[in-house]
This record gives structure tokens, sequence and C-alpha cells, in this order.
DNA sequence: AAATGATTTAGAATTATTCTAAATCGAAAT
DNA sequence: ATTTCGATTTAGAATAATTCTAAATCATTT
């Protein structure tokens, strides 16, 4: 999720069961959600677990060898502003806040040109410190 | 999620239930979740459901008067490119295909002073049709 | 070989969301 | 005013995603 990796000082110690999650998830071009992840290394380590798999992915990302791609952790929100705009989301204590920084008409043209996809919206969200998480 | 509301032409019926659960969205500045808008929307009309604060949100989703704020349905997604880089994510299959648009750094710094926040990671999604579903 | 700390396992618990079927509601027709 | 009909709501079950817990296992050091 972050770009910066939260043990970068500690030692990474790749046991079996993370070598083959890393493995399933480099071997994968189609950012496999975490049961596929679970389904494809059974495969390769039949005992594994599903907490495990967890345990794992949350390691690794921890170590900055793979990425979570998602919004927020847990539940979806609403939002009754329904022009386009941005978002800011605390790392931390979750806070969202609201953010325009136009250039999203270009950007949704570079994007859909780039990707061949027939364009529908495009989100851009800063993940990062509040002000008062800042603070501690 | 999406700019386009899905039933434009259809007319917009507001039962009881569906207007405490956009009140409640639109009194709201702090994003709320569905169990948010719940545990509000109860205190205005203390008969309603879950199930009908879901199906009310969707309504309104639909409707074009809010938005819904997410990655993408379901569960998160796992990548072994950990550099940054963006995603287009198909709405109709569910496809996530890797895109980098650079302008990231510039993008996270003005982000970063207009939110006030101790900037983390930048991520960009576009939302729309991949070339397969667009065929359809 | 014993001790220690970290990791894994199985499964329960929790949280978020969707589904189902019966009950209710409201508008239109009688 | 009553009946009818389709849409909506309700309660709760079902499903899905994720986290937690406690016991078992493993690897390393002594």
């Amino acid at each position: 999720m972050s770009n910066q990796p939260k043990n970068q000082t500690e030692t990474i110690v790749l046991t079996k069961q993370r070598e083959a999650v890393l493995q399933v998830v480099r071997e994968s071009t189609a950012h496999p959600t975490a049961s596929e992840v679970y389904e494809a290394a059974r495969a390769v380590l039949p005992s594994i677990s599903y907490a495990t798999v967890y345990n794992s992915l949350n390691f690794l990302k921890n170590a900055g060898l793979i990425t979570e791609i998602s919004f927020a952790s847990g539940a979806n929100r609403f939002d009754a502003i329904t022009g386009r705009h941005d978002h800011a989301l605390c790392t931390n204590c979750g806070k969202l806040v609201d953010l325009d920084l136009e250039l999203a008409d270009e950007l949704m043209t570079l994007a859909a040109r780039r990707s061949g996809f027939e364009p529908q919206s495009i989100q851009l969200t800063l993940k990062g410190l509040c002000e008062i998480c800042r603070a501690n």
C-alpha cells in the first residue's frame, strides 16, 4: 500500500511459506486476490493455511517485496459530492478528505489511450498522514 | 463510482427510507460507511433495516445522487511490481491492468500541499470498460 | 538434547455485503 | 372505499473477506 516498507532495517526471513506466496504473486500477471493466492500456493505447499497466506502477504508487503492494491481497509465510503474529485486518506486514523486536483480530464484521456479502456471515471487517492496523526 | 448514472431516464422515486439515507450522506462530512449510514438513519427512521440501507445506497448511486468511494468490489489485490504505478480497472469483468502515467511526483506534492497531509503514496485508478467488454 | 522465540496451523470470530422470502406500502383501477 | 399489483422494505440467513486466538511446529542457539 505504502511505498515505504515498514521493516526496512529488520532482516527479511523468507520461510518456505513466504517464498511460495511471493512466487505466486510474482508469477501472476492478473493481480491476484488473497484467496487466489491461497489456491495457487496450495499447489506448491498443500498444507499452507489461509491465515499464513494473509500473514505472508502482510509480511511481504511490509518488507517492500509486494504491494497491496486497495482503497482503504474495511468498508467502502459514500459521498454526497457527486462531481469528480479526489481524496486524501490518512493511513493512520482512516480520515478521508476531499480534494480537487483538476487535470483529471487530460489524465483520464491519457490513461484511456494507454490502457485501451473506454473511460468512465478516474480516481486519485493520496495516502499519507493527516495533520493530527503527523503530530504523534 | 462511475460518473454516469445508470437510470438517468427512469423516474427517481424517493421513498422515506431513501430520503433518510440521502439526508444522512448529505449531512455527513466524513464520508460515512454503510454501517455508519445505518446507525444515523435509524435515528430518523428507527425501523429501517440494514438491507434497505444497502438498497437505498445503491439506488441513490445509480440515480447519480451520491457516489461510492471504493477501489474494486470484493477483495483487495496484490502486485509484485512494487514501484509506483497506476491501474485501469474494468467495471464489467473486474480485470485490472497496470499503467504508468508518470507525473506522479508533482501530483503527490500538489495533493500533499492541498490536503496538509504528509504524503506516503499516490494511487490513480481509471475505471472503465476493457477492450473485450467494450465489444459487447 | 533442551530451551527459546518466531512461525504456522486450524478454526473460530468479526466485519462487510448480498440474497431470499414474506410482509407491507402506495398508487391505480374498480 | 376496496381490491389489485408492482415495488419496496423487513428480518434474518448466507456468503465473502479478513482478523484473531491458542496450540502445535520449526529453526536456531545453548
